[in-house]
DNA sequence: ATATTTGCCTAACGAACGTTAGTTCGTGAG
DNA sequence: CTCACGAACTAACGTTCGTTAGGCAAATAT
């Protein structure tokens, strides 16, 4: 990709993530970039086309983070702090685009949509597995698996709701936050 | 309301479900009503008025909700319950609404919009105001409140994005799983 | 029986939409 | 110096959008 393209790529999701992909147009695009709707198809073969980069790209930053946390020996509970912590990490410093990637990625169609759905199944799975993990360690109750991954995962992504990058948090701070919320629950142990 | 505009509020809801409210267009829904787009104007002042209606409804449903849970005089670990229990009886017992509730609230413009924050903070809140209500007796973590309100209702939300009518787990067992989830996490006590 | 209201229709409006065609202009390569 | 090309432009295409005006028939109220 151009440096111009990454650049226009760019601003177009800043743009995005006001509004959302359906209500934003691309006269709203070329606007904020002050040049002509149809100079951005010099670039870009679509509207979707944007999307669709977008989507991709953080899927596959997950993607590669949750592969290597399945591969390297932790145990669960490192496996999962670990998950969490570059899954924030890639949300927070990605966070236009985060924000596209989990409002907006049903608005993609035909194949992109079925290969996106695909990809976001196995990043689930890979959290189930990690769950499981933690199970056959013994250190987690037993649990629906697939409804555990859910929650976490939800916890998770809502932070694109209200992180701000000016907060007085950082990612490693609120993934330690939410892993020790997840690990731990609301409950003081018992002592 | 009559009789009639709720039955074309429902199907409207069915339709908005899909795509969205910005990419679902007043023809769409039209169409499953078997209707034309003017007659819909007979019943609603604009499309945007499909979607205040559907907002406010729920926004109202779960107000009701909390504010019951914190009248009422339970110890913080049985409100907590309840109150899940509720939000998750009114998502699941208004699927369609919730979905819209929850994705496109945003498509509201001016005064409906800023109303609709106000609410949505007051409901948060109120759940604010039950974990403080549980460090207060000692029996929750101390713990950044208004995360861990956002926590979760960012779990209990999400369950619009995979509850199924027809699946297995009915309203009660889900509210009770991930309150169980919220309150103990998913480490094992230590014994 | 007559008048009013209701619910839907047909037709159409102007605006906004995503996109394409064709062109110009500056830059870097042969 | 010329040529090719990338990146922007102007202009416009056909479509779809949300919405309105006005009418007509059936149901309801007087």
């Amino acid at each position: 990709m151009t440096e111009r393209k990454r650049e226009i790529l760019a601003a177009s999701q800043n743009v995005l993530k006001e509004k959302g992909y359906a209500a934003t147009s691309v006269r709203d695009i070329a606007k904020a970039l002050s040049m002509e709707p149809a100079s951005l198809y010099s670039h870009f073969k679509s509207k979707e086309d944007i999307l669709k980069i977008t989507c991709f790209e953080m899927a596959d930053k997950l993607e590669i983070g949750i592969a290597e946390v399945n591969d390297i020996y932790f145990n669960a509970e490192e496996k999962l702090r670990t998950a969490i912590n570059l899954h924030v990490k890639v949300l927070t410093q990605n966070l236009n685009s985060a924000m596209i990637f989990i409002r907006d990625w049903r608005n993609l169609t035909g194949k992109s949509l079925d290969q996106f759905i695909l990809k976001r199944n196995a990043y689930e799975a890979g959290f189930r597995e990690i769950v499981q993990t933690g199970i056959n360690e013994g250190i987690f109750n037993e649990t629906d698996k697939k409804f555990a991954a859910l929650t976490i995962l939800s916890s998770v992504n809502w932070i694109v709701e209200w992180y701000k990058e000016d907060g007085s948090l950082s990612s490693e701070q609120i993934a330690t936050k939410l892993s020790d919320f997840i690990l731990s629950g609301l409950k003081k142990d018992k002592v």
